[in-house]
Order: structure tokens, then sequence, then C-alpha cells
DNA sequence: AAAAAAAACCACTAAAAACCACTTTTTCCC
DNA sequence: GGGAAAAAGTGGTTTTTAGTGGTTTTTTTT
């Protein structure tokens, strides 16, 4: 199973192709194949998620059964499902990002591509850095993470 | 069975006729020879949903079914089985939206198409954009969701 | 029967996708 | 450490396909 880590900085020319860097490339072409997909990230951070299409198999059955007279499922469902775009990589190891997605999640040419194990997040660079300075207001944490030794 | 994905920004020209994408329209194919229900979402939403035939067959009895002593569920059914039209695509892949639901979920000129697994969700651009604006205001969640490690 | 509206058909324009070539960076060997 | 070769990233061009709009024919209504 696929274990992407680390982060890159990539460019997205004017027709919002981005090359995947070819580390990940590599990955992706074992754990997929180079099949893929995009789509947008649930919570309140505008990034998009990309997965390997097996991955992503796992993933979506269980979204399509949430209870759907619930309105936070629905609007799980409505941000993850309705905005999922399958792809390949192209020739030259590109993805073309769908309009929609890239202001969805406010890409413009500097992006940052940070591993997360089994998916990878899409950032602004803008948008990533931001976030990294941003206080981490003492939430609540759930009883597996208060368990954690780092 | 169909599993639609992703969202499409479309165009309704002067006479109500909108192009299902292509992507779309080639599932629509697969999975209902082009024969569709379009009807109005029941919840707080006023978008439009898209069924193919087969799928609409299943949910209409279990809508018709539905206790009609209570309030709730007598709206839903004259929502859902009062707004549905059945239909098939033109020639050129397009389907002609009838004035009533037009009006229901304030189409104008420009749409979104969002896919969501077994049905296709049909917005006003405008209003789809304003509510993924809408801040999640922490609903009750379902366990499913809770649980759930995307 | 005529006129208007709706539906089906056909043609043109625009956008997307695939292809191809060049430049820059990195790595390996001398 | 320098040079060469290979790989990676970037940009442009061409071809195909999808979307849009108009036209004609058929049906329905007055």
């Amino acid at each position: 199973m696929s274990n992407f880590l680390g982060s890159h900085a990539i460019n997205m020319d004017a027709k919002g192709r981005l090359a995947i860097p070819a580390r990940v490339r590599e990955e992706l072409a074992q754990a997929c194949g180079g099949r893929i997909v995009l789509t947008a990230n649930a919570d309140e951070e505008r990034c998009l998620l990309v997965y390997p299409e097996p991955e992503w198999e796992i993933l979506r059955p269980k979204v399509e059964a949430l209870p759907n007279m619930n309105k936070a499922a629905r609007r799980l469902q409505r941000l993850i499902l309705g905005n999922a775009a399958p792809m390949e990589l192209d020739g030259a190891g590109r993805i073309l990002v769908p309009p929609t997605l890239r202001s969805y999640a406010h890409l413009e040419k500097k992006l940052m591509l940070i591993g997360q194990g089994k998916k990878l997040e899409l950032w602004s660079e803008e948008r990533w850095f931001a976030w990294l300075d941003e206080s981490s207001d003492d939430d609540e944490m759930p009883p597996e993470m208060e368990a954690l030794s780092l």
C-alpha cells in the first residue's frame, strides 16, 4: 500500500496543468498505474485531496452510504463526491486540475503537494504557509490522540 | 450501476435546453439508455434531482409507501412525486427543463451539474457557490460519519 | 385551416486533449 | 571539480471532440 510522505513545491502552468514530482510519480505508478481521483477536502481547509484509485474505491462507498437525511452528511457527500474527478497522468507525468477544483482551493501558480500517508493534499502555497502560521487553538483531542507519545 | 461524480458547469439556452456533458451522457446512456426522471429536491436546498429511470423506479415506491398522516412525509411526497418529469435526451444530448422545475430551483443561464453517486443534482450556479461558502455550522454527525477516516 | 409552439435535425465555432519539441536541472563518471 | 548525458519540467502546436445556435418540420391549438 502507498505511503506518501513529505512536501513538494510545484508550479501550475497557464492551462492548469501541474507536473507531479518524479518521486511521487513513481509511487503513484506503483500504487495505481497513474490512475488517481482528485477531490475537494471536506473540512474548513480549502485544499484538494489526491487519492490513488484503489484507495478512493475504499472511501467512496462509505461516503455514498451515509444517511443523507442528515445535513452534515449531505454536505460531506456533496463536497467529496460532487467534486471527485478521476484522471490519469499525461505522457509527461502531469495532471490537469479542473477549473472548479482550481477555484475551490484557490490554486494559482505556486502550489504545495503534501504527503499524508494513503493520500496527498494539494494546497495553494500561500494558504499552506498561512495555515502553518495559524495558532493551533487548543481544540478537543480524541482519546487516541491523547494517548500518543511522539 | 451508475456512479456519478464531479461537478460540471453548463449553460441553459434561451429555450430552456441544457446540454448534458459528454462524460455524463455516456454514463446515462449506459445506465438507462438516456431515459431519466427529473424532479425537485426535498430538503431546504432548492435544486433538482436527476435519476436514471431504473434508479427512480427503486425510489418511487418507497416514497409512495410513506405513512402520509405525517406532515413531513406528505411534504416529501408532494415535492418528489408531484414534480417528477420523465424525459429523454434529444439527438444532441440535451434535455428540456420544464418551466415549473426551472423556477423551483431558480435556474437561469448558468448551472452546475453535481454527481452524487446514484443520482445527479442540478443547481443554479449562483446558489451552488453560495452553498459552498456557507459555514458548515456544526450539525450533529451520524455515528457512521464520526468514524470516517478520509 | 392557419398560425404558433415545440421538437428534431444539421452545421459551425470554440475548447479541450493529445502530441511533440525544447530548456533546465540533476546525477554520474571521468 | 568539471563535463556530459539523461531525466525532469515547461511550453507550444495540432487535431479531435464537445457545445452552441440556427433552421426546418411536425404537431397542436385556436
